[in-house]
DNA sequence: ATAAACTATGGACATTACTCCACAGTCAAG
DNA sequence: CTTGACTGTGGAGTAATGTCCATAGTTTAT
């Protein structure tokens, strides 16, 4: 897949996506003989990821760290594990907060 | 209360919050006779609303926005009904996508 | 073989959300 | 009545996160 094709899945900006290559975001993709970059679909659920966890208030280093986390295995199983159970904390502070702001809003309606 | 006490209560810092006074997030508080900034308790509520909105990925617009909901009256009661169940949706999708990244942080455990 | 659409790179520019600075007035303690 | 902690203002500076631009090579369709 190349880099049009993915920006229409995606909803990102070319240059949106070449930024998250450089910070490392997301890791180098192939290239095809003539220099083109050449996508593989996996991409796609780790670029929607992204998306996410940016509308969620992590941000790009916090991103970076729990893709790494999740894509990688340059890490002990138990390292993963603590830090993996680190963000799921943060998760559910988060979710806990929305929750007051929802009941904060329905009390207002 | 003086604008030190309120820095030391709600752990923002004093260019932090003139720069939210500046910016309309909260309304200029009533001034002591020497020009001091003088505030009262209910800005404090107001501040951590803020805080959490922020950590949960709203812009500094976006919470511009649903605090002039929450504390004004310039709007009829339905204009406000309206804007604010769009508010509660936007909080019921990210409670969704939090649930959604715990979910694959939890099967990655 | 030319035009239109795609791709590459590096660097400049923009926006958001602060943060710092210089300078000056005010207040409380000793 | 001086010193130190507080307050005010306006404006410059900074980090994060993109976005745009100039220039140039490639591919596809006509």
């Amino acid at each position: 897949m190349n880099i049009k094709e993915l920006t229409e899945t995606v909803g990102l900006s070319r240059d949106t996506i070449r930024f998250y290559e450089r910070e490392g975001l997301i890791s180098s993709p192939s290239r095809k003989s003539n220099g083109y970059r050449d996508y593989d679909n996996r991409i796609v659920e780790q670029l929607n990821m992204i998306i996410m966890a940016k509308e969620l208030g992590f941000t790009l280093k916090e991103i970076r760290e729990l893709t790494e986390l999740l894509y990688s295995n340059n890490l002990t199983q138990s390292q993963m594990g603590e830090k993996l159970l680190e963000k799921n904390k943060q998760i559910e502070v988060k979710i806990l907060e929305l929750s007051k702001m929802k009941a904060c809003i329905v009390s207002s309606l």
